[in-house]
RNA sequence: GCCGCUGUGGCGGAACUGGCAGACGCAAGGGACUUAAAAUCCCUCGGUGGCGACACCGUACCGGUUCGAUCCCGGUCAGCGGCACCA
């Protein structure tokens, strides 16, 4: 076998041409076999190119695609282009070209060097959102959404970016300010449509049952949801006024001492002629409303407020009248935006209460209410609680409701903090929204005949500072007649947000050419669900909730087959610069991977990326441990020279079948890069023969071949091994048996610290590897005189005497 | 404050279900080959003591359970991520 160096270049080139001419990464249309559909979030294909942070996941899947394949089934693993967005029209603005032509040349660009690391994508299907045969469909499911009652336009105080000039969901404010750019975030009353997704609140929780998804992932989209269990009560106003407040707490109800009211309260306005110090109240609504997100949470977290003069409240359970507040520690977004104030057994009711001198009565006892607030649900008794006393917290909260249904002054309620979705941008590089507005008709959804209604070319993308879209200027496109009456109409110039196409592109993968729908009911019924979705965890309580809920919603209508979307869920951990901190331009510690798999080829760079460290953890990037993945390839390349005929020699029996075992399960448990690591060992193992057999080398290539396949192709093809292309071979099976060596060296502990290690047979009973292990002399010689108090002997691992 | 996670050599990281801590790789040191360098190959590589086979210590810290704890339990400290006046 002649054996010329490695080189890299010409080699991957060579496979990955191979590889496309044959098209043997393409999903087949056939729907007989068993199939895998592994997922990755596919990018936005920004001008600063790939980051060596996007081949980690795609690196990752690809493993499993390439094994599955092996394995026998129809893969399918997609990619496209979530190309919408800011970052594309900001840089269209600045360097006058159209948004379009950015990406295009964006695009281009990140599929050239993905396809430079021999990812297995099947790019037949790839999609971009940014396509009108794609956002077309983008559009058809606003529409159903808008027709079943879920989109709607609404007035209402919005998040303003005062940097992008656009409104932001509220998962796009993160500290007070944007997301995206950092800057301020203001709030601004504006027109905008929202999506009810908090129709949808309780089964995005109870569906996380459905999935197999990380704990952590589980954890933080309930906790986004925040749903809470309790109950509205009706307190009366001394105005006649019902106070409806909510509380999970309606077991405290008797040691309510005041009332607080969010200063936006709407019955605040209707008693302005009874409260007596009005100004002063109107001073405090005024003082608040001035301020940000950003104050109102991040300011001393002390208590402010203004007690009303005029106006009490009754407690319905025992008549008695308490003072109403005004405060901005009450929220008007959440529950009905008043509550009853329970300072003996909340924390902030208690710091109010406090700070004016108001009354603290203990209801449950088991703290020191005068000292802090009692908050303890598990332990405390009920007393100074009329029907509640003597009855534990849960006991008091299921007899409190009884009563409150009786008297039919309450009931059972749950709330959640997630909010609708504003889902209006004041953009150009958008999906347009397909509603038009009538003097006479109000919103009319465009008839599905007329979609896609592409973005029209505009001479300008420049935000305006009056909170317009650039299309608003378009009075052409604008102006159009109402597809309802016929009559004049205005055209809708908000667009949809980045996060709209990325919410069901996973459907159009498995269909992506079809003109009559998102995809045929086949291709649905069979790929449905995607098996494997990898992501990070910045997306958690964005995309990925958002994509479940409108999942839920096809689902509902009919259009897809399952009620969740993806079936597993893993996330990946974040490369960092080689000074342990994030890679950014600013710092100056970006790698770029065109320069990696130049150096040292795309095997080298993906096996790198899995040995790395922990998938699911962060990972510094280190230049010099990349040298000891390409030694390892240069080792496997270098088989060639010491190849003989044979099978797998005895002696290479059982690490060959662990190995396989190892690397079969350590690849469905992302754990890559003890994979690696197993591969290595049995390299070594190889070595240290002096030679390796062609049965040796086969199996071996087949277990490499996910993770470096453009090397193993050439070598497969180098020794003649046949069949075609070595990633289209059939996954090595091992033998359980032979996984086991028959002599295993077993550690002798006497009282707990090992003092022989000894070589026994493997099936050697308890009884004979005490024994034995007694006979060691080391061991003899410690327990001589000794009394034997116990004998433990775990197979295979080791004997333990205990010895007085 | 609440929820989730992490803490192991000089470094990245291994360790089944409670059973020999440090696999695999990097870096470092020594040696072989070479006129030399690179590459490659061999050896050493947690700490302390000892010429030495060996002994003692060691998985953030303190304590517990156990024949035996990186792993389980209680407490403390440090760091990371998410939520945050959500009644």
């Amino acid at each position: 076998m002649k054996c010329e160096k490695y080189d890299h270049k010409l080699l991957e080139k060579k496979w990955q041409d191979r590889w496309e001419e044959a098209g043997v990464y393409h999903a087949e249309n056939s729907f007989d076999k068993p199939k895998f559909y592994a997922l990755v979030e596919f990018p936005y294909p920004s001008g600063q190119g790939l980051h060596v942070g996007h081949p980690r996941p795609y690196t990752a899947l690809d493993i499993v695609a390439r094994k599955r394949r092996m394995e026998g089934y129809n893969v399918l693993y997609p990619i496209g282009w979530d190309a919408f967005g800011l970052p594309t029209e900001n840089y269209a603005i600045k360097n006058h070209v159209h948004p379009a032509e950015v990406t295009k040349k964006n695009v281009a660009r990140f599929k050239q060097q993905i396809q430079s690391l021999g990812i297995s994508f099947d790019w037949s299907r790839e999609i971009n959102t940014t396509d009108p045969d794609y956002y077309k469909w983008t559009q058809w499911i606003f529409l159903q959404l808008f027709k079943h009652g879920l989109a709607y336009k609404k007035e209402m105080a919005v998040n303003w970016c005062t940097s992008c000039k656009c409104v932001l969901a509220n998962e796009e404010v993160v500290d007070g300010v944007c997301e995206r750019c950092g800057a301020p975030v203001v709030h601004k009353v504006k027109s905008q449509w929202m999506l009810k997704i908090t129709e949808y609140a309780d089964r995005l929780i109870n569906d996380l049952d459905l999935v197999d998804y990380p704990d952590r992932v589980k954890a933080q989209q309930k906790n986004w949801i925040g749903r809470s269990t309790g109950a509205e009560v009706d307190f009366t106003a001394t105005t006649g006024d019902k106070l409806t407040i909510f509380t999970t707490r309606p077991d405290t109800l008797y040691g309510v001492t005041y009332m607080v009211l969010s200063p936006e309260h709407a019955l605040l306005a209707k008693w302005k002629d009874r409260i007596k110090n009005w100004d002063e109240v109107e001073a405090y609504q005024e003082a608040a409303a001035r301020k940000s997100d950003f104050e109102r949470t991040e300011v001393a977290k002390d208590k402010t407020g203004v007690r009303l003069d005029g106006v009490a409240a009754v407690n319905p359970v025992n008549g008695v009248e308490i003072p109403i507040f005004i405060s901005d520690y009450v929220l008007t977004t959440y529950g009905t935006g008043a509550i009853m104030a329970v300072p003996g057994h909340d924390t902030r009711d208690w710091e109010f209460a406090k700070k004016f001198g108001l009354p603290i009565i203990e209801v449950v006892k088991g703290g020191d209410v005068e000292k802090e607030a009692f908050t303890d649900c598990e332990t405390g008794i009920m007393v100074n609680s009329g029907i509640l006393d003597g009855l534990s917290v849960e006991d008091a909260k299921v007899r409190i409701r009884e009563f409150l249904e009786e008297k039919g002054i309450g009931h059972s309620k749950v709330n959640f903090k997630l909010r609708d979705w504003v889902f209006s941008r004041q953009r150009y590089w958008g999906e347009p929204i397909p509603i038009v507005h009538c003097e006479k008709c109000g919103f009319v959804a465009l008839p599905e005949s007329e979609l896609p209604l592409r973005l029209p070319d505009v001479k300008s993308y420049e935000p305006t500072d009056n909170g317009e879209s650039p299309l608003a200027h378009m009075t052409d496109w604008v102006n159009t007649t109402c597809p309802h009456c016929g009559g004049p109409a205005r055209r809708e110039t908000d667009t949809m947000p980045q996060w709209a196409g990325s919410s069901w592109y996973f459907l159009r993968y498995m269909d992506p050419h079809n003109e009559n729908a998102i995809a045929s009911k086949e291709a649905l019924e069979y790929w449905s669900p995607v098996n494997w979705y990898n992501g990070g965890m910045e997306h958690t309580t964005l995309h990925l909730l958002y994509s479940r809920f409108w999942h839920k919603f096809l689902y509902d209508i009919g259009v897809v087959p399952t009620p969740e979307p993806y079936a597993k869920r893993t996330s990946h951990g974040m490369i960092l610069g080689e000074n342990g901190e994030k890679m950014s331009k600013s710092r100056g510690n970006v790698v770029n991977p065109d320069d990696v798999v130049n150096e040292f080829g795309a095997d080298t760079m993906r096996l790198y990326e899995m040995f790395i460290g922990d998938f699911e953890k962060a990972a510094p990037w280190n230049p010099a441990s990349i040298r000891g993945c390409r030694r390892f390839i240069e080792r496997y390349w270098n088989f060639q020279s010491i190849l003989t005929d044979g099978g797998i020699r005895e002696k290479l029996e059982t690490p060959f079948h662990k190995t396989i075992k190892k690397v079969t399960e350590d690849v469905e448990n992302l754990k890559f890069n003890t994979a690696i690591a197993a591969l290595m060992s049995l390299m070594n193992d190889v070595y240290d023969t002096g030679s390796v057999t062609r049965e040796e080398l086969r199996v071996f290539s087949l277990l490499l071949s996910p993770f470096a396949p453009h090397v193993v192709e050439e070598v497969w093809e180098n020794a003649g091994f046949g069949g075609g292309f070595a990633c289209r071979q059939q996954w090595p099976a091992y033998d359980e048996s032979k996984c086991r060596e028959n002599t295993v060296e077993i550690a002798v502990q006497v009282n707990g610290k090992v003092r022989a290690r000894i070589t026994i047979a493997a099936d050697l009973s308890k009884e004979d590897a005490i024994a034995a292990a007694k006979a060691e002399e080391r061991v003899a010689s410690e327990i001589a005189g000794k009394t034997i108090v116990k004998e433990i002997c775990v197979p295979g691992k080791l004997v333990n005497i205990v010895a007085k």
